[in-house]
Order: structure tokens, then C-alpha cells, then sequence
DNA sequence: ATTTGTAGTTACCTGGCAGTAACTAGAATA
DNA sequence: TATTCTAGTTACTGCCAGGTAACTACAAAT
């Protein structure tokens, strides 16, 4: 789930892909935002995840200290997430990635299968 | 590679991680950057890729828009690869990233086993 | 005549991601 | 007494992402 090569790379850029770089990571923390919220609420508004996955996603994000996690001692149990200064830190980019869609998104047209050959 | 079910969300977010959302890709753009490069030279210098799933990435990039791709009739074949203005357009994101992660990155020394139950 | 070089594609195979169901504790509610 | 509620964890299983190797086309070099 987190690449172990990537996250062993020299390269910081290459770092950060293999902590953030897949699909799950930057869907929750744009869910979480700026509030706090509990384990069940996240799978809920989360579309399409299994518990166990986002229990391993939540794991992740708060060993690469993107997340904080409350646990309370209650029964039956509570739990609270929410970012840190770093996952917060993160948001603003989350939000350019959204401008960026809405700016150049389009609806694919012609498929890469259409690939045409230039004169020599 | 690119998830189906993401891509025909109905949030904008969501549609963008469905495209741009996985380890690779990134990578990939980050190392195009503003030059034109051939597919031979990317499978060198993108580490621990396969030419295999290279092809397929660069194959959905093309697909997606952020990229452009130019044959040339010749033998041997020659095929050149750059950004379109969307995938330029995306790596003032990437980054942010990469500054991102240099200011917060830090040794992982806790692991989230150390799990923390606080008082009710 | 054989080798080399490029940009893929294809067939084949395997490891691991991810889905599902069952299970936990213990208090509160019916 | 039995059910419910929460936040996971574990075991089992299936499927597919991704790796490897072989192959193509043809020209130019050896």
C-alpha cells in the first residue's frame, strides 16, 4: 500500500509520492478537512471503501504523522481523527488539484488508440 | 491502473485522484517535466518501472491529456514524448509537493503500534 | 550473414491487494 | 436475556497488477 522503494528513494519528491501516491490517501484526507471525525462516519462518507482498508489507510496516514488519532475509553469504543499540522499543511494542495481538474478537464474524445505517425 | 469507479464520480476531486492517483504517473511527469524525451530514455531514468506498465502509463497520460505524443516513420522507431499545457500546468503542483514533504518529512520514530488510549 | 538498435506488444505466471464474513469487549437498552 | 453499538482485527479467498521473456519490423553497421 505504501511503497517501500519509493519511500527508501534519495529523492524527496519520490518520498512523498510513496507515502501520499495512491488512491485512498488524498480522497480521505480531503474528507477529514478541518474537522474532526470518527471511524464510522469515514466509512460511511468515504464511497466504495472496506472497513479493513481504511483502517489501514487511517494506520498509515497517522505513522507518516498526517493524522492524529483520539482514542477514548469508552464502550463501546470512540475514536476521533484528525489532521495535523502537517495533513493540514497538505490541503491547500489538495485544493489546487481540484482547480486543476475543473480547469482542463475534458470529456475523452478520441482514445490513445487513434495514435498517429508523423512524416519522417 | 486508473479506477473506473473514480473517474465516473460525480465530485470533481475524486475524478481527478481517479486519473492522476496512483504512484507512477506522477513520477512520470515530474521526471518529463518541460522537456521533450523518448520513450527509451524514460524506462532508464524512471526507476523500477517496467517497460510493460511504462507503455501503460504513458498510454493513459496521452489518453487523459497531459500528454503528447509524436512518432516518427522511421526504422528504428523513434516516439518523443512531452507535456501538454494541462500536464505543465500540473507540475507547479508537484512541487508543492516536494516542498511539502521537505519541510514536514521527518525520521518515522513512533510507530503507530504505540497507539496511545487517552482518558475518558 | 549476423548483430544492433527502438518502441512497443503479447503470453504467461505469481505475489499481494483488497473484499467478505466472523469475531471481540462490555455497557446500555429493550 | 438477548440485542445493539463501535472500532477495529483476523482468517479466508479471489483476482488482477505487474514482472519476465520472447517477439516484431526493418535499416544500418560489422
Amino acid at each position: 500500500m505504501r511503497d517501500d522503494r519509493f519511500c527508501a528513494s534519495n529523492c524527496p519528491f519520490t518520498r512523498a509520492i510513496g507515502t501520499i501516491g495512491n488512491k485512498w490517501k488524498p480522497i480521505i484526507i480531503n474528507v477529514i478537512g478541518t474537522r474532526t471525525i470518527r471511524f464510522g462516519q469515514l466509512d460511511s462518507i468515504v464511497p466504495h471503501i472496506s472497513r479493513k482498508v481504511l483502517a489501514e489507510q487511517l494506520k498509515e496516514l497517522e505513522e507518516d504523522g498526517l493524522l492524529e488519532r483520539l482514542a477514548y475509553k469508552e464502550l463501546p469504543p470512540r475514536v476521533e481523527y484528525k489532521l495535523s499540522e502537517k495533513g493540514l499543511a497538505f490541503l491547500p494542495i489538495l485544493e489546487n488539484i481540484k482547480e486543476w481538474n475543473c480547469k482542463y478537464e475534458v470529456a475523452l474524445t478520441s482514445k490513445a488508440t487513434d495514435r498517429v505517425t508523423y512524416a519522417k
